[in-house]
DNA sequence: GTTAGCACTCGTTAAGAGAGAGTGCTAACA
DNA sequence: TGTTAGCACTCTCTCTTAACGAGTGCTAAC
C-alpha cells in the first residue's frame, strides 16, 4: 500500500490530536476538527489502510485510533516540520544562563531544571564523565596534624579535594616533593594507563613517604577509577510524569520511579549517544519499563569533545516538535557555556 | 473519664492492629485477635469511651475504629515499651559503617539510605549546616592563566574549592601574600561578623590585587553566607511512601512528591531540633501536606555540637517502636562516626 | 472514488440489590 | 454494678444489569 498525501494528512491529524488530548480519535472527529474536505466515511477507509500499514491501532474494536510506535516514528521522520523555540522560551533560557554560576555541577543541574520546565517532561542530564578523566596535577595543603588536603586537578579541568592521612608528620618541603614526583610521573595518564614501573619509580624516589603515597594512590584510584559510578545523573521534573494521563495508574508510577531511583538504568536511555539528536520512540527503548515512553537526547561537548548527554523523557504521546527544538537548543547552549569557561 | 488498665490494653490493641493492617478494627476482631478475656460487647463499651476521650475515631458510622492523632500520641508516650534494634539490623549497620568512607557527604547519604531501608519509611537527613560556618583558612593554587583555585578550609573542617578569576596575572608570591592577609584578618569570623574596617584593612594592605580580592570576597560571601540554602537535604526511600495504602490515591502522591522536591519545606519537618528524640504526630506537623504523616527525628552532633538532624517520615500509622529505636541508634552511630573523624 | 445509512461492538456510567462488618441500644444475667 | 447476648440499623463495597454513546465495517447509492 502506498502513502499518499491524504493519508499523510490524516496520520498527522491523528498524531497531533492524540498528543493534545490523549484520547483515541475517530473518523467523525477528524472530519470535524481538521478541515480535510472529505467525509468521515472516506477518512474511515483511509484509517483502515493506515491501520493495515501499522501506523495506527485500536485500543478496542469500537473506539477511535491511536498512533502506534511506527506511527510516531513516521510522524517524527516525515511529517514534523522543524520548529524553533519561542521567543519567551529563548528569553527564559538566556536569563537563566546569564546568572553567575561557578560550578560545572550547577550549570548541569540548571540545565536539567530548565529542560523539564520548558518541556513539561522529565529531563535527564548525564554529567561530565569522570571515568575517562586523566590525572592533571596534584597539590597538598596543610590541614590537621597528621592529615593534609590533597587537591587533584584533572586534565578535563575539574578540581576535587580530599583529606588524607599522611602517617608520620612530613614537612612542607617533603609534601611538595611528593606532589612534584606525582605530577611529573602521572600527568596525562588515566588510572588504567598507570603502569607498574611508574609506581615503582615513584616508590623509589620517595622511599620515606610510603604511607602518604599509599593513601594518595588509594584516593587517586577512586577519583580516576574507570569503574566508578562516575557520571552523575541529573533528573528534573520527575513529577511532570504524574500529570500525564498515561501514569494515572499507581502501579506504573511505582515502576517508573523505581527506575528513576537507580541511575544505572537511566544512563542506558541516553547511552548510545551518537552525534546529533536522537529520538527513541516507545518500544525502541531497550528498557522494558520505558516501552511506553520516548526519549529525545543529544550529546554535549566541551571543546569539541563529547563528554555527556542531555535528554527529555516523556510518554510516547509527547509534543515531539517542541521537545526536539528545546533539547537541540539546550544542547548547543550547554556546549557554548562549557566551552567558554576555559 | 479515667484511663484504666483495660482501656489502655484496648487502645494498644487498636493501635497495634491498625499499624499492622491499615484497616479499621471492630470490637469483635479485637476480642478474637487479642486475648483480653472480655466479650465484644464490653469492648464496644470501652471503645465508645475511648472515642469520647478522643483517642480513636470512626471513619464512618458503621465501621471499626482507627486511632486519632491523640491516640497515637498516648500510645507513643504511655503505651510503647522501649524497643531496641534487632541483631540483624545492628549487624547491617555495623557492616555499612565499616566501609571506608572519605567524604562527610558520603557518610550522610549512607545514613539516609540505611535509615529508609531499615524502617521502610522515607528518611530525611539534614546535612551539616553551612550557615554558621566561619572562615578558617584560604589557599591559592595555580590553575589556568588568569585563574586560580581558591581552597577554603572552614573552621568546622569542611573544605571547598572554587575557581576564580584573578584579573591581571599575579605571581605566586603575590597570591600567597593575599592569602596570608585574608587568613590573618578573617580567621574565625562568619560573614556576618566581618566588619567594614576589616575589609578596609585588607584593601589597604593589598591595594594592587583589587580584582582578585573582589572575586575572592564574592566567593567567600557565597560560601559562608548565612542565607545560603546551605544544609543539603538527603532524602531516601521516597518510594516507600507509595507502598503505604494511605497513598494509593494519586493526588496525594502528587502533593507529597511536590513537597519532596522543594527542600525548604522539608527542613521545617526536622527544624526545631531539640535535644534528644522528637516524635511529631499527624496534625502536630506545621505543614499541611504532612497532616497525615508522622516524623521521628533527632539531632546529631560533632564534638558535642549539634550540626544537623536525621529523621524518618511515614504515615501516622507507622511502627513507632521500631522507627524510634532505629532513628535513635543511627543518630548515635552518626555522631560517633563524625566525632571520630577529627 | 466518495458518501450516506445502518447494524453491530464494546467500553463507560448509573442505578439497584445484596452481602458483610460493625455499631448502639436494650434487656437479661452474675 | 459490670458484663454479656440479641437485635435492629447503618453504611460501605461489590456485583449485576441496563442504557448510552462513540465508533466501526459493510453495503448500496451517487
Amino acid at each position: 500500500m502506498q502513502m499518499d498525501e491524504r493519508k499523510r494528512k490524516i496520520l498527522r491529524a491523528i498524531v497531533q490530536d492524540y498528543i493534545a488530548t490523549a484520547e483515541p480519535i475517530g473518523s467523525r472527529t477528524i472530519a470535524r476538527k481538521f478541515d480535510l474536505g472529505v467525509s468521515p466515511a472516506t477518512i474511515r477507509n483511509e484509517m483502515a489502510d493506515l491501520e493495515d500499514m501499522g501506523f495506527i491501532e485500536q485500543p478496542h474494536t469500537s473506539s477511535g485510533r491511536v498512533p502506534s510506535d511506527a506511527g510516531y516514528r513516521y510522524f517524527v521522520d516525515c511529517l514534523l516540520d522543524p520548529q524553533s523555540i519561542s521567543d519567551e522560551e529563548k528569553e527564559l533560557i538566556e536569563r537563566e544562563s546569564s546568572k553567575r554560576i561557578h560550578e560545572i555541577q550547577e550549570v548541569i543541574s540548571h540545565t536539567s531544571r530548565l529542560l523539564s520546565e520548558l518541556t513539561n517532561l522529565t529531563s535527564i542530564v548525564l554529567g561530565p564523565q569522570r571515568g575517562k578523566s586523566t590525572f592533571g596535577k596534584m597539590h597538598f595543603l596543610p590541614y590537621q596534624p597528621g592529615q593534609v588536603i590533597m587537591v587533584i586537578v584533572k586534565e578535563n579541568g575539574t578540581v576535587e579535594n580530599h583529606i588524607i592521612d599522611i602517617g608520620e608528620n612530613l614537612t612542607a618541603e617533603e609534601l611538595q616533593q611528593v606532589a612534584g614526583v606525582f605530577n611529573q610521573k602521572l600527568r596525562g595518564y588515566s588510572l588504567g594507563q598507570v603502569k607498574r614501573n611508574m609506581l615503582h619509580e615513584i616508590y623509589n624516589e620517595l622511599s620515606r613517604q610510603r604511607h602518604l603515597i599509599d593513601n594518595a594512590l588509594d584516593m587517586l584510584r577512586e577519583i580516576l577509577d574507570d569503574n566508578e559510578e562516575g557520571e552523575r545523573i541529573y533528573l528534573g521534573g520527575t513529577l511532570n510524569m504524574l500529570n500525564q494521563p498515561e501514569f494515572k495508574d499507581l502501579g506504573k508510577v511505582k515502576t517508573l520511579f523505581k527506575v528513576f531511583e537507580e541511575n544505572e538504568s537511566l544512563k542506558k536511555l541516553l547511552q548510545p549517544y551518537h552525534e546529533g539528536l536522537n529520538v527513541t520512540i516507545g518500544g525502541e527503548n531497550t528498557l522494558k519499563e520505558f516501552k511506553g515512553c520516548s526519549v529525545i537526547s543529544a550529546a554535549y561537548k566541551v571543546n569539541g569533545l563529547t563528554i555527556g548527554a542531555v535528554g527529555v523523557l516523556g510518554p510516547t504521546r509527547m509534543d515531539y516538535g517542541k521537545a526536539i527544538a528545546i533539547v537541540d537548543f539546550m544542547t548547543r547552549s550547554l556546549t557554548g557555556i562549557l566551552t567558554k569557561r576555559r
